[in-house]
DNA sequence: TGTTTAGAAGATTTATTTGTCTTTATTTCT
DNA sequence: AGAAATAAAGACAAATAAATCTTCTAAACA
């Protein structure tokens, strides 16, 4: 499973790329409140998308977060490269640290095809079209809170 | 990605049936060797198995740990709900508590044919089938240190 | 130039996972 | 009965992940 960091940073970076079509640029403290993580943590994980370039932060007054170019589709294969590194898409569910065809554990062959077809999701998902989802209401980017009855 | 734990179960489960097939019962030190696991690491987990009743295990001289019926099949999916719990098998890339497809996350569709990939394959894979893999040669399950030149 | 607003950076804390060590209980064998 | 072999149990430690807190730096604007 994902990281906690690459959960947020997901959630942060379609919720940016929203709000810039609405022609505003959210800091980290809205879009915390707008994702439904953890204020600090968020801004951390946006310091990763900034220095990874995916992102550009603007300083000061009528500062925040903003995408370069929105038009440029981002898969969120990226977002999870730059924050959990490699480990989901080569890892070994078994536990090898050189697992592969030529020596492969017992699960290996089953296992690829998993590994791969996430790979293959998280390259066509991005952040545009998971946005797109929010936008004409098929997705939401913030879960309700359970109702206490 | 399977916790430590999980995964040493699982190797571990695949040593001992296969132990059990030549007539012995290993013991925790010797399993933890065959498999490359933490010895008392090993040890805990392997109680989880015997709490489970996937093994039984025996105390003293000739004890050690061992199928009560070998042929029947267990897949690896109760060995990882045993330790890791059902995240595998309910949990939302996104970071949902209730993701469904009546309030699903921008990952849901996709994500869900990935998970239910996985359950799949966990519910096919048997100690039996991983243990024959290693037996007819096409697996391994200690995977050899990489070697300095 | 000074104040406000914003992100950047880093120290610190907390929680969880992973791993180790020591002791206890049980079984078998002599 | 005593010794040896084994798993069970629990305390402890180290490593990692997650979250928080405080201070620093840069930009905008009056």
């Amino acid at each position: 499973m994902l990281s906690k960091a690459a959960e947020y940073a997901i959630r942060s970076m379609v919720y940016i790329w929203m709000m810039n079509q609405k022609g505003t640029r959210p800091g980290y403290r809205t879009i915390a409140v707008g994702v439904g993580s953890p204020e600090h943590f968020t801004a951390k994980v946006l310091q990763t998308m900034t220095r990874s370039n995916f992102l550009r932060a603007g300083k000061g007054r009528g500062g925040g977060f903003y995408f370069e170019d929105p038009a440029k589709e981002l898969p969120i294969m990226e977002i999870i490269k730059a924050i959990d590194g490699e480990k989901f898409f080569s890892s070994c569910a078994f536990g090898f640290e050189n697992c592969n065809c030529a020596n492969p554990c017992p699960m290996h062959e089953e296992f690829k095809i998993i590994r791969d077809g996430f790979s293959e999701m998280v390259l066509k998902l991005t952040v545009q079209s998971m946005a797109e989802k929010v936008i004409n209401g098929t997705a939401t980017l913030k879960q309700n809170l359970k109702v206490a009855i």
